[in-house]
DNA sequence: AGGAACGTTGACAGCGCTACCAGCAACGAC
DNA sequence: GTCGTTGCTGGTAGCGCTGTCAACGTTCCT
């Protein structure tokens, strides 16, 4: 048999159609369309490629058609567990497909997601999944003429490039606000950290339902461009209370924070909630065990990356969602740390009063 | 001019090659190993590469010289942060290099892992990034043959496939253990999850510690196959509580479960450490932060990733290190929820006692 | 019976790049 | 002046696969 192998001794193609006895381009078929051989032909195939422990080569593949089968993915963090739990949806919606998943990480720098777009659009990517809707205004041109499918995650907003899946991270904080409201709270400040778009959103957020509200006060507000860390939820919260001493509640941009500010407030002998409320967001799942357990928006992460990917994955192949917008929406998961009744958790196994100290209530709830 | 494109208006090798007046190999010799060519052919490419736009097509590339530019990673978990401090240091030193990541997660199965593994090998990578040293003998016997360079990471033992870059997990928790002696606790319990591999060998650790002072009780030991959560944590130290009212410390297979022990601690209102003493692993960032702060062993999870990527890239080009296996080891980070002392915290806001309320102490210490 | 329509198959010609080897000039050694 | 040696450059021939189009057999219609 003069049947010729590949230097490294790898299968190719046109070995594994010999043994089938067909040729290489219906043994080609079989794997990207199996409908289209006849019955007959696919088994005999199927069995010639197993026997031979047959693996397609990519990268021929990718040059012969022109195309590639890998999904981009422009995340902002690698560290924010926010965005681990999108990446895991991510990952397993595309797991056992034909799909590869390439990971770049922008670092909250929209001239480096600029760059990456770039680099990766110069690949064909079969589809794209970028975090946000504030690229550059070159970022986005790109997106517009790139000729593949494109998934906008995190947060909706008017003018999706392609298709759009996340929450309006404005409504969620003022719901928040709102909660705080509900529960009798009024000076409520608000710590927010790394301040990207999303976390100004949810400023804006906090800001426009303190004004409805005629609460708002520029002091009640303490922000960094630092990386968001629960020991800087605590110096920022340390700043907020000599700023406004008579504070009764915070609005935390994410629960790192919050539970900065839950460890301050032990360290300093604050009760939460009697003397002040705790609110966080995106409702990680320590949130539920604190003591108090911490009051949090919940947002659906994990669904959003497997959402995002399962949309991106059916209009590469042509089944484009007949709604290209999707808001998963968020909740105020109401907890101990602002509802002042310890309602929710599990019951106390130490009696009473859940060890927290009482200090003198402020006067402004019941 | 003549000069023709490709169908999507790519420009190609040709057509830079044909600008600045060269072959199309010596333009290609340009991209790979430019000190190759004669300082006047190299501006000459260089700007008409410049010029054109130019982006090399990656999948020709890697047909034509049959090796990919890609290096795999097989990780455990995304979930776990632990994870994404690695990735964090293996994406930051792959950043800007010719080599791309494609990551692949083994859900902590060995034998998904040897499924994708094979999935990898097939095509050809430039080099591999495997977690730990408890592959399948299948997978052992791929990784041997495979022709690229390969990283274990996580942990350092005695048989490496090629490079390994971790620390001893066994070594970290009989120093642990060996810390709480010094504290004067006799009575300390294991709590674990998920019983990785690695977290069963920082379980070994601690029954030899224990067996070597002659303390070890196999009820001073629980463990669970669940994933790993703050939450989780409560639970298993209540089991264990049940078991032992006696106890006077916990070791923690992690930083969360040990943040799940203070919560319950705190619910229960055992104080920390008077009464019993807590020691997590991994230092995560909020155990410095903890009321009160958190003992912890630190391992170097970024610097581990960085430089197991870099030692990669460093031996695929050639350059392989002298020293193929690293021990980062680890340190012991005394603070106040194992110390009595309250020393190495900033100092308590609130005066002295740090709103911890003094149970009977347990006899064995001072 | 003729032919349209469909389902199935195969031949051919590249996709854009690099491995390999040959060639050429410049240089020094003998 | 001849020979190697070195440094640089180019021609040729694929890498393994798929797009395109043509051709075939079968069925069903007119």
């Amino acid at each position: 048999m003069g049947r010729k192998r590949t230097k490294s001794g790898k299968i190719r193609l046109a070995e594994v159609a010999e043994l089938a006895g067909v040729s290489p381009i219906t043994a080609s078929r079989f794997f990207r369309n199996p409908e289209a051989l006849s019955v007959a032909k696919r088994t005999r195939v199927e069995s010639a490629a197993k026997e031979l422990g047959y693996v397609p080569n990519l990268a021929a593949r990718a040059l012969a058609s022109q195309r590639t089968e890998v999904i981009g993915v422009l995340i902002p963090s690698l560290t924010n567990n926010v965005f681990s739990d999108v990446l895991r949806g991510i990952y397993d919606a595309s797991e056992g497909g034909r799909y590869s998943i390439q990971l770049s990480n922008t670092r909250y720098s929209i001239l480096q997601e600029e760059k990456l777009l770039r680099l990766f659009l110069a690949q064909k990517p079969a589809g794209l999944i970028v975090t946000g809707i504030d690229q550059t205004t070159e970022s986005r041109a790109m997106l517009e003429a790139a000729d593949c499918p494109i998934v906008q995650i995190m947060e909706i907003g008017p003018d999706p490039v392609d298709m759009m899946i996340g929450f309006s991270h404005y409504d969620a904080a003022r719901a928040a606000v709102a909660h705080l409201f509900e529960q009798g709270r009024r000076r409520i400040g608000f710590v927010g950290a790394r301040m990207d778009p999303r976390v100004q959103r949810r400023l804006d957020g906090y800001v426009s339902a303190m004004k409805d509200a005629g609460l708002f006060e520029q002091r009640l507000v303490v922000t960094t461009a630092t990386p968001t860390s629960v020991t800087l939820g605590g110096a920022l919260f340390t700043d907020l209370l000599a700023r406004e001493p008579d504070l009764d509640a915070v609005f935390c941009a994410n629960d790192d924070l919050a539970l900065g500010v839950l460890f301050e407030c032990r360290r300093r002998e604050i009760a939460v909630p009697e003397q002040i409320a705790i609110v966080g967001f995106n409702d990680l799942e320590f949130m539920a065990s604190a003591v108090p357990t911490l009051t949090s928006v919940r947002t659906n992460r994990y669904e959003m990356g497997k959402t995002a990917a399962t949309m991106l994955i059916e209009a590469i192949e042509g089944r484009r969602p007949e709604q290209p917008v999707l808001d998963l929406g968020f909740k105020v998961i109401e907890r101990q740390s602002s509802t002042s009744r310890h309602s929710d958790s599990r019951p106390s196994v130490s009696g009473a009063g859940v060890a927290n100290k009482m200090v003198a209530l402020p006067s402004s709830h019941d």
